[in-house]
DNA sequence: GGATATACATAGGACTTTGATATAAATGTC
DNA sequence: GACATTTATATCAAAGTCCTATGTATATCC
């Protein structure tokens, strides 16, 4: 199950890659059927997570082109889901901020799709179950390791880093 | 890090959900820029894997509508990735069939993605990457779990139990 | 001040997704 | 066998998603 230099190999690799396919499958179908994508569900919860942030920032970081965030946001904003606050100190940019409605809507999508996961759980074995709860904390690091998608229009990369990203 | 009983508590449970979110980031941002949305590629991976499938049973075990996935083929069919043949045991259905053109374009694709990965768990820690390893059979326990998402127009379940769901 | 870079918006187009509905084949009832 | 019902798929209209290319305003650099 281990090769002898003690670290996974190719084979295992792959796996977890095939594994995501899967995931993507099972968050999809755990989902309750709603008028967002997962994508501007999960842009509502990074600003929840890690606070306000600039469009375009928002959009490197879940790997959407830049005029795609600003319609997402445009809808979420429509819906009262976020506002946008021009930045006091950058006359261009606009900071993207979750409202109290925004933060019901994703505190009532989880609690679905938490009680679900538990659900799905609850029929493992415990040393499955405990295989999984061990593995949340390194794959969240691994979720955190990949890079942006610096998307948009070709040229536009920015030169001020992401706050988000790991400094 | 576990409770008296052995099992996983509701904070571990509602964590696993979360996970979820940042994986299904991950899996995006990793994912090479291509005609088709994530869940066309995991169609064709579904049909790699199971073998042929009808299109209702196969927009069940996707999460989507019966029209989503009839166009979802359209669109593979044109471009050669799968085929539709009509299923001798019954008139009205039809089997969708990948082709080698759809296993190339899934192993390419693959390919793709499992670099990216086994980059990204090169960067952690042994300990971090063999409790993922460790954890990917429970979670592809745990995506088996889940019960179909029974769509498209109304009422319209089909007794026909489907193949690919655990018997 | 003028050139260049950056942040965001807009335009246009292809794809995605859904609910409602239509069509055709299978199944059940009498 | 005729009829109603059910089922499998297709079609349609509408809204959402996402991209590239481009425009506009602000910031920055010389």
């Amino acid at each position: 199950m281990q090769n002898p230099t003690g670290t996974p190999g190719d084979a295992e690799y792959s796996d977890v890659a095939w594994l995501l396919e899967e995931l993507f499958r099972l968050s999809r179908r755990i989902s309750p059927t709603s008028a967002y994508s997962l994508t501007v569900y999960s842009a509502l919860a990074s600003l929840s997570r890690h606070g306000d942030a600039r469009l375009t920032e928002l959009a490197a970081y879940e790997g959407v082109s830049q005029p795609t965030m600003t319609q997402a946001v445009g809808r979420l904003k429509r819906d009262g889901l976020v506002q946008q606050i021009p930045d006091p100190r950058d006359g261009r940019a606009v900071l993207i901020s979750i409202t109290e409605a925004g933060r019901a809507a994703l505190a009532e999508r989880r609690s679905t799709r938490g009680e679900r996961v538990a659900g799905l759980l609850a029929q493992l074995d415990p040393a499955d179950q405990q295989a999984i709860v061990a593995a949340t904390g390194p794959l969240r690091k691994l979720a955190e390791a990949v890079p942006d998608r610096r998307t948009g229009a070709q040229g536009n990369q920015p030169t001020t880093p992401l706050k988000w990203e790991r400094q």
